[in-house]
DNA sequence: TCCAATTAGTTTCCTAGGTAACTATTGTAG
DNA sequence: CTACAATAGTTACCTAGGAAACTAATTGGA
């Protein structure tokens, strides 16, 4: 097996997964990386933006342009922390009223994607993919 | 498990991973788009551009971008087909010449991220992966 | 204490990908 | 034969993400 494949599918089915995304929460005016920062902060609650980076993995840029067009729309607050550098995000009220309509439209979503995957395999795929990543991102601060 | 954390592993991987092969092809001018359509020409051979786009299941537009990109730096050709609307697209010699080294660094990459999954997981990933991906296109097929 | 190093966030610019609208060519039905 | 539909590619504009350079605030060490 050559493993230009399993990279090849890995890609493919990131793109695909984030599209569904996409489609499921356009009804709402949501992207998929929006509702990424919304379902940590309704899970974990407020936090810093540099948490919120560390939590999703994503570099800081991207998450400024997601925040603030959340801010934008109404979602979120920033707060200013005791340390005047940091943001501390929220979500508003009228996030917290819209989510479950949110919630609601990706589980069922979720649903409709892996219903034709069993639950074995799913914890067996979840368990060697993050394996796998946490030894590359592990071996990368060496 | 909550199904968000798949998703997200696989999100996460698939930018690692594209992160790598960008690092490792960087000193040769070249990003990981443009080296899975080298890839591809160089193991089929010369195709279409809308093959191409069907092969590496990406859209006709960012396809049009890395062609272009490819053809400036002199590594492919684009020859009108006998249908005057196809490209057929072609490495050109630069590129056979160049390719092997280009083959060597990114294979030390693959072995170097896969040296801490064993062959046997390997393989079960790519299976699993695959067909979870082939029925989520093919349902959308009805 | 005060200056250097670190940290949080932003701005700018890059790659990667998608959708919609467009042009040009080819097929096809009437 | 002609008009209409389908196809190949391009253009313009959008989201998602990363790297580098920057500002402002904080921390640590001489």
């Amino acid at each position: 097996m050559t493993t230009h494949t399993l990279f090849h599918t890995i890609h493919q089915l990131s793109r695909e997964l984030t599209k569904q995304v996409n489609d499921t929460l356009q009804p709402f005016g949501l992207y998929s990386a929006q509702w990424a920062v919304l379902f940590v902060l309704k899970t974990k609650g407020s936090m810093s933006q540099s948490a919120l980076c560390e939590y999703l993995a994503v570099e800081a840029p991207p998450m400024t342009r997601t925040v603030q067009r959340l801010a934008k729309q109404g979602y979120v607050g920033q707060t200013p922390g005791e340390d005047k550098r940091v943001k501390v995000i929220h979500l508003t009220e009228k996030a917290q009223q819209a989510y479950p309509e949110w919630e609601q439209a990706v589980l069922s979503m979720n649903d409709r994607l892996l219903e034709c995957v069993p639950e074995e395999q799913r914890v067996f795929m979840q368990s060697m993919l993050n394996e796998w990543l946490g030894k590359m991102k592990g071996d990368l601060h060496e």
